[in-house]
This record gives structure tokens, sequence and C-alpha cells, in this order.
DNA sequence: AAATAGTTTAGAATTATTCTAAACTATTTA
DNA sequence: TAAATAGTTTAGAATAATTCTAAACTATTT
């Protein structure tokens, strides 16, 4: 029963990667499965690695990365710069923002309507909006 | 002439420092001027730090890592993370924001009343905003 | 089943940044 | 104003995150 529903999932996973252009391979699927596991979440490369490497399974670093970048790319996942040393990869794509926690260097999700601009400015002519990030820093009072 | 300028110019870097608690070495002075010798800009420790042995100062790059920190802490420039490998100083400290242009990894600022948000969400109970920091990525159309 | 195109891997390379500890300099003290 | 001290600078090492390399491997196509 349990294995009937991994299968189901491992299934949507390979059509996931396929419509993305991404070869199902056994890494992709593991990792994948890994990262989307939990809902939604906040992960880099290195902390996902060590996760998937605690539960037995194998895959090496730089796989790790190349794959983040490439559902990355794909708009799988979503890239959260908070500061110089750390980059996050956030599972939730849909437009929606962050408090990042400095005491312990951690994302909580903003959902979107709760933090509106009032107006988008305007870029330069032949410039187009790629990507709107708010980051709101907090700390311990 | 030209020389009593910068001579009050130092002067007045000299104040600045001691006003927030660091010592006014000759390195510190070298390189704040040089930071604020253009008006507002965005700098990293690495272009500062070339653009400084080119014009035939000294200063090596721990220092000017060690200075845009302490400048930072001071309240005196403001560090801007546009991704995961670059780290920018902010000369202008005032509450802005800024466009992040990916085809040139460069920063444009967005003043600040061009772009208001409708309401700041509240923090967890426990903890207070340190800082708002708003990214607009572009790219060539 | 063989050919090919794409992927994974370990380890090296790169880049940004911080650390270390010795030499140096500014400030304080007497 | 010289000695004591406290803080700073430096080169180079260390660290950490990420990317690169090229050989071995695997999925897909023919």
């Amino acid at each position: 029963m349990i294995k009937e529903k991994n299968k189901t999932n491992k299934n949507r996973y390979i059509s996931i990667l396929k419509e993305v252009d991404l070869r199902p391979t056994k890494q992709r699927v593991m990792l994948i499965s890994n990262i989307f596991k939990y809902g939604n979440r906040h992960i880099n490369a290195d902390k996902i690695h060590k996760e998937i490497l605690y539960i037995g399974e194998k895959i090496s670093l730089a796989t790790v990365y190349n794959t983040l970048n490439h559902l990355t790319d794909a708009g799988l996942l979503r890239q959260v710069k908070v500061n110089a040393n750390q980059n996050y990869f956030d599972t939730n794509t849909q437009a929606h923002h962050h408090f990042f926690d400095e005491s312990n260097q951690s994302l909580i999700d903003i959902p979107y309507n709760e933090i509106k601009l009032k107006e988008i400015p305007k870029p330069p002519s032949n410039k187009k909006i790629s990507d709107v990030e708010i980051i709101i820093s907090i700390k311990n009072k």
C-alpha cells in the first residue's frame, strides 16, 4: 500500500522532470522527492545533501548543486539570497516574500497578500522585471 | 587650494570615524575618502581594493573587508545582498530600494517613495524588524 | 544492441570572506 | 613625551560555498 503510494509519487516526479526536459535519473528523482517530501520548505545544497546521506541514499554534492540549479532554471524552485554566504532554495515558487530571522538564519514565508507594493517602479526602458524579492530581516528584541 | 579642500575632507572623515568609535588610521581615512569620493555608489570589497591599488595607495584586502564591516556596523554603509556570490556595500544608508540589473550585475537605486509597502507584516512577537530589503531584478528584454 | 547524448562523480579549482598572529601605530598614562 | 597599552594592519593560511573537469556511467535513440 505504502509502496503503491511511493510508486505513484515517483511517477509524478518522473513526469515533472520530463516536462521540464530533465532526464529522470535515479538521483534526480530521489533528490526531488526528498525536497518536496515535507511540503514547502527552504533548503540549501549542503543541508539537503546531508539529509539524503543520513537516510542512506547516495548522491554527490556536485549533483545536488547541479540539480538544484536546473530545477531553479525550470521554475520548480526559487532562489532566495539572504546574505553573502547563504543561498536558499524555496520549494514555494508562488509569489510571496520572506522574514529572515537573523537569530537562527532561517526563512519564514510571508503570504503575498500580506505585503503589497503600492506600485512597482518602471524599470529602464529596455529592461524587464525578472523577479521581485522582499526580505524583512528580524532579530530578537 | 585643492590641497586645502582635501585637508578639510580628510578632517571630516577623521571626525566621522571618531564619532563611531573607530580609530582614524591612515588606511581607514584613505579608504573612506575613496568610498565616498563619488557620491552614492554600490561597491564591493574587491572592487574598492583594486580601485585603491590602482591610484597608488596601499591597503590590504583584509583591511578593506574589516573596515567595510565596521562601517556597516556603525551605520555608515549598508549591505545589499544580490545573489549567492555578491555582496555590495551601499554608501546610501537612507531608506531606499534597488533594481538589480542581471545583465551587468549592477545595482540601481529606487527612491524610497517610489515603492511603498501597503503595510509591513508583524514579525513574530519576540522579534523586531532590523532591515527591509526590496530587490527588483531586471534583465534585457 | 550499439551508438549517442546526457549525467554523475570525486576531487581539484575558484571565489568570497574570515582568521591568525606578528609587526606596527594610535592613544593613554604617568 | 616616553613607556605602556590597546587597537590595527598585514600577508598568508583557513574556511566555506560553489563550480569545473574529465572519466565512468546511464538513459535514450537508432
